[in-house]
DNA sequence: ACGTCTACCGTTTTT
DNA sequence: CGGTAGACGT
């Protein structure tokens, strides 16, 4: 292969981070600065010029996203298939490792994955039969707990305790949890890499094997690591094996979920023979949307250092919009995305970013109201329907008897008269017997436990699923779906519920039979195809919007817009306890990672960038005048720009806006959404008034101490 | 077994 | 304020 074809491409940093020859390379990638293309550039390297075998090379990401990409980047840059290449996300790896040796790992063949709806089902289930009290103890904290001790590598007994009840009560729960995953040969995501990890950590033969196959490791957005994964990449790595890896501790947010900032931040030190490469070049942004991007993150004192520049001019100035309210601020983002629109540009050249999801319901009416196309990120994915789930809980049932979770879930649906009571007795006779909830079922139904219509009923169920089972025969799998559908009744129970429910309901069966039908089981030959489809519904649930291939606006939370770019980005929202957010305001580590996805958002913007806040917003139903965003504060004064509010050629929001308000005399005069200065407060703008004459008195949200009412004719007010 | 009422809660999310 | 989960009643 012509080399040239790998470097003529790269600047010369770029160029470093593909060639050198380390056994430990650390590329620190600032946000847009092509970190893929060194990634991708790099393992094309090591084949075409070190002569290293593909099968040799390990490529792990995060999201299913990010490996695909990789994937085909690889094959069209080195032009043939990545097949041999050990590429995919962390989950994946770990879960076709478990699959190749299930024996060892103490699994079943059969092993099916949780996905997080899952998990906690079983984890209710598990806290239900120990009797503990929910209210008490809640599940999704059960769950919390238990997720948080496996990405740090520990099982219930090497839990550390002096006898507090918080601790000890989960570590029971954790204990009889993954007691009951064993018996139904059930894995949780955590579980999938801690069980890849001891894999690797207690068979020798294995860790031989794999420690010498793999000669070069590479691993993408390394700052989101957490402390398994972590551990599992030390050991596949601590003999002959080579390891690079691209990150960029700037845009660490996922602490919250266990991703461990030190990771990166000690690499140097945890590897012998090291070299760090920095890429700095930013070829996506204007200079004064990188201006306020690292002048807001040099704020943080937790850095590895990092300047990003351009060759690009300076651009736009940053916008910065006070608007009166949520309301407002939506109109404001409506009317700015229609006046991008009449100059010819696309609607999904725009994203509206937002720390919540809750700030999305405003934003969405008045873009309804608008007419204005738009997409929501985030929401349920495709095989995290109900629909969806409770079909391929059927299927996992037949495939595999022993899967409680999947028992349950689909023993009264379409009810057929076995309640609680009746699910009840079943599970006694289950821990009775020490047996699955299938084979307890089986007693229960022969030996007529239950009242004779419900044990009739469980006696049709039990055969329903076995009749069906034996009725797939070597069906192609989209016909044992539809098969599955149709014998267990469920489109039947769906057709009877009412309006556009049962319609997307309809539809989204048909799909589950596509995507049957396109899936493809090659990348798991030894595995039935529908094992590999089920777990492929797990690992990838898939997209969450039908129509993403319109032309519309983008709206989604900060987190998820990392790694995406827009010509034109809006944050809304921004205002201190939203964000920074009131949960994480204040600790400074949690502080610090809100000021990084202050820097993640105000990097996605291309070519120009509105940062709005109100001075009103309804929050819980409960009326508040937030202070300006401490993020907009950091962003140096040259590079941004006040939107004054009385050069807005549009009608006003309220029609109280904009009217006088009379303070007896002329020099008196304001108007509702007016900035003015007070002596001892400082900046402010007026919110409401009441009163006449020498009685007036006006609300002023200020800067610095927030929300006063004031005698308009003693508070001395100037207008600004 | 299903619908209605109430109490509670309320960042961020991938696999 | 608005969604939801679980209790409670028919």
């Amino acid at each position: 292969m012509d080399v040239s074809l790998i470097l003529d491409s790269l600047n010369k940093a770029q160029r470093d981070a593909v060639t050198t020859n380390v056994s430990a390379l650390l590329v620190l990638a600032g946000a847009g600065s092509g970190k893929t293309r060194v990634l991708v550039h790099r393992i094309a390297w090591l084949i075409a010029v070190e002569g290293l075998a593909p099968h040799a090379i390990m490529a792990v990401t995060f999201t299913n996203k990010a490996s695909k990409e990789m994937k085909h980047r690889i094959e069209s840059l080195l032009g043939r298939s990545s097949g041999d290449m050990w590429i995919g996300t962390f989950h994946g790896l770990a879960h076709r490792l478990l699959r190749a040796h299930a024996r060892d790992a103490d699994l079943p063949d059969t092993f099916q994955i949780l996905d997080s709806d899952d998990q906690l089902r079983v984890i209710k289930r598990v806290m239900k039969e120990m009797t503990i009290d929910e209210n008490e103890w809640p599940a999704k904290q059960a769950m919390w707990f238990i997720n948080q001790q496996k990405d740090e590598g520990r099982r219930p007994k090497d839990i550390r305790h002096q006898g507090d009840l918080f601790t000890s009560t989960y570590t029971n729960v954790y204990y009889q949890y993954q007691n009951a995953c064993q018996v139904g040969g059930l894995v949780d995501f955590a579980e999938l890499l801690f069980k890849a990890y001891e894999l690797i950590r207690d068979k020798q033969h294995l860790r031989d094997h794999y420690q010498e196959r793999f000669q070069h490791l590479l691993v993408d957005e390394f700052q989101d690591t957490n402390g398994i994964q972590y551990a599992w990449i030390k050991l596949l790595t601590s003999k002959s094996c080579k390891i690079s890896i691209v990150g960029d501790d700037d845009q660490s947010i996922y602490g919250w979920r266990g991703a461990k900032i030190e990771n990166i931040q000690k690499f140097e030190n945890e590897y012998d023979d090291t070299k760090i490469i920095k890429l700095e070049q930013n070829y996506r942004s204007t200079g004064n949307i990188l201006k306020a991007a690292n002048a807001v993150i040099a704020n943080n004192l937790e850095r590895m250092g990092k300047n990003l520049w351009t060759d690009d001019n300076e651009g736009e100035p940053i916008s910065v919009y006070a608007a009166f309210n949520e309301q407002e601020e939506a109109r404001f983002i409506a009317n700015q995305i229609k006046d991008w629109v009449e100059q010819g540009k696309s609607y999904s050249e725009c994203a509206i970013l937002y720390r919540s999801n809750a700030q999305s319901r405003v934003l969405e009416e008045f873009l309804l109201q608008r007419q204005i196309p738009y997409r929501i990120y985030g929401g349920l994915k495709f095989f995290e329907r109900a629909e969806v789930k409770t079909t391929l809980a059927y299927v996992r049932l037949m495939y595999n008897r022993q899967d409680d979770a999947a028992f349950e879930r689909v023993v009264n649906v379409p009810a057929r008269a076995l309640g609680p009571k009746s699910i009840a007795i079943i599970r006694e006779k289950a821990r009775e017997n020490n047996t699955t909830l299938w084979q307890a079922a089986q007693v229960v139904a022969e030996e007529k436990l239950l009242t004779p219509k419900a044990s009739q009923s469980l006696f049709n169920f039990l055969n329903l699923v076995h009749q069906c089972f034996e009725d797939f025969n070597d069906l192609p799998l989209s016909e044992q779906i539809q098969l599955t559908i149709e014998a267990t009744s469920l489109d039947q129970l769906y057709a009877k519920e009412k309006g556009e429910k049962a319609l997307a309901r309809k539809e989204n069966l048909a799909e589950l039979a596509n995507a049957a039908r396109e899936f493809d089981s090659d990348d798991y030959p030894d595995l039935l195809p529908m094992t590999a489809f089920l777990a492929h519904a797990s690992l990838e649930a898939g997209d969450n919007q039908a129509q993403q291939y319109e032309d519309c606006v983008q709206m989604m939370t900060l987190h998820s817009a990392k790694g995406l770019e827009f010509p034109l980005v809006f944050m809304a929202g921004m205002e201190e306890k939203l964000f920074p957010h009131m949960m994480s305001m204040d600790e400074p580590d949690k502080l610090e990672e809100e000021r990084r996805l202050a820097y993640v958002g105000i990097t996605r913007a291309m070519k120009k960038l509105y940062l709005i806040h109100t001075e009103k917003r309804r929050l819980y139903g409960k009326e508040t005048y937030p202070r300006i965003s401490r993020f907009i504060k950091e962003i140096p004064d040259s590079v941004k720009q006040d939107v004054r509010l009385n050069s807005q050629i549009e009608q006003p929001a309220f029609s109280q806006m904009g009217s006088q308000i009379n303070g007896g005399d002329d020099s008196n005069q304001f108007r509702l959404g007016q900035t003015v200065a007070h002596p001892k407060f400082g900046n402010g703008v007026i919110l409401n008034h009441e009163g006449d004459g020498s009685q007036a008195r006006v609300q002023v949200n200020f800067d610095s101490v927030g929300a006063k009412w004031l005698m308009l004719a003693y508070a001395r007010l100037e207008a600004v």
